[in-house]
DNA sequence: TTAACTGCAAAAGTTTTGCAGGTCG
DNA sequence: CGACCTGCAAAACTTTTGCAGTTAA
């Protein structure tokens, strides 16, 4: 987790954008959450610091996918979920049925991206990759 | 597409539900655009019959998606596009950066369903898949 | 006729934005 | 000090809901 910290103050002063205390606390909650919601990684940085504010963690969220430290994708019925970009080694199976979401290797879609890299001229980013579908309940 | 609207009335006929033209013009909206968004699928409707309204677009959406008619995958950010449940033949291809959503053979995932049903018991909806990447530009 | 359906308007939920004040560097 | 950030409030969207009037069967 600190090791994420120091990426983040390390990019940002690359950039010459400041460290905050709120961007390193959103940050820490994806790493505590695994994957999470804007409205719950609020939840989780609101428990330590009540004063943060939503729209601070939205323009966070931004931010850090733009520093490549974190991505989201979507799992259910469009609500999106944030995840350490460096923990994105796993694609997700997203049970229609009861919700649950279960993460499986990255290495079972390889074939998949290659015929679709060979077909379609078409990178595919399969960390960005979730399967809908039922599961055994 | 009346194929598509004689199903539509059967259906409904069926359930005792009623058969109405908002009903069947959000169906032939569908069919005509291929896949859209509700906006856009309003829009449609909304040019041959501007007394629709937009909320009438949703309940008519769910209805055919609980109908099995229609259904629906969550494309890019988040914007979910409906499209004919009879259609859905293929994947989609989305890149990042220009936000094209380009159409595949389903049979190419199904080496990846098969690895997914043994090692997790879990039944990939492959006709909800959609692949981000970036494409050849 | 009458239960189902629609349009309208308002509510609810989510994400974005403008701005005045606070703070990192 | 000065530009960058944050909190707050309001705006902008998207989707849902309640209700009175309309309509398919």
């Amino acid at each position: 987790m600190s090791v994420s910290v120091e990426a983040l103050d390390a990019a940002l002063r690359e950039r010459g954008l400041r460290a905050t205390p709120q961007r390193r606390q959103v940050l820490t909650a994806i790493v505590s959450l695994g994957h999470a919601t804007p409205e719950q990684i609020h939840g989780h940085v609101h428990a330590r610091n009540p004063s943060v504010n939503l729209s601070t963690v939205y323009r966070a969220l931004e931010l850090l996918e733009e520093l490549g430290l974190v991505s989201h994708t979507h799992l259910d019925h469009g609500a999106p979920t944030y995840h350490l970009a460096a923990h994105a080694r796993h694609l997700h199976l997203v049970c229609r049925h009861c919700g649950s979401v279960t993460e499986a290797e990255l290495s079972i879609a390889r074939p998949l991206a290659a015929v679709i890299a060979e077909r379609h001229r078409f990178t595919a980013d399969l960390t960005h990759l979730s399967v809908h579908g039922v599961c055994a309940e």
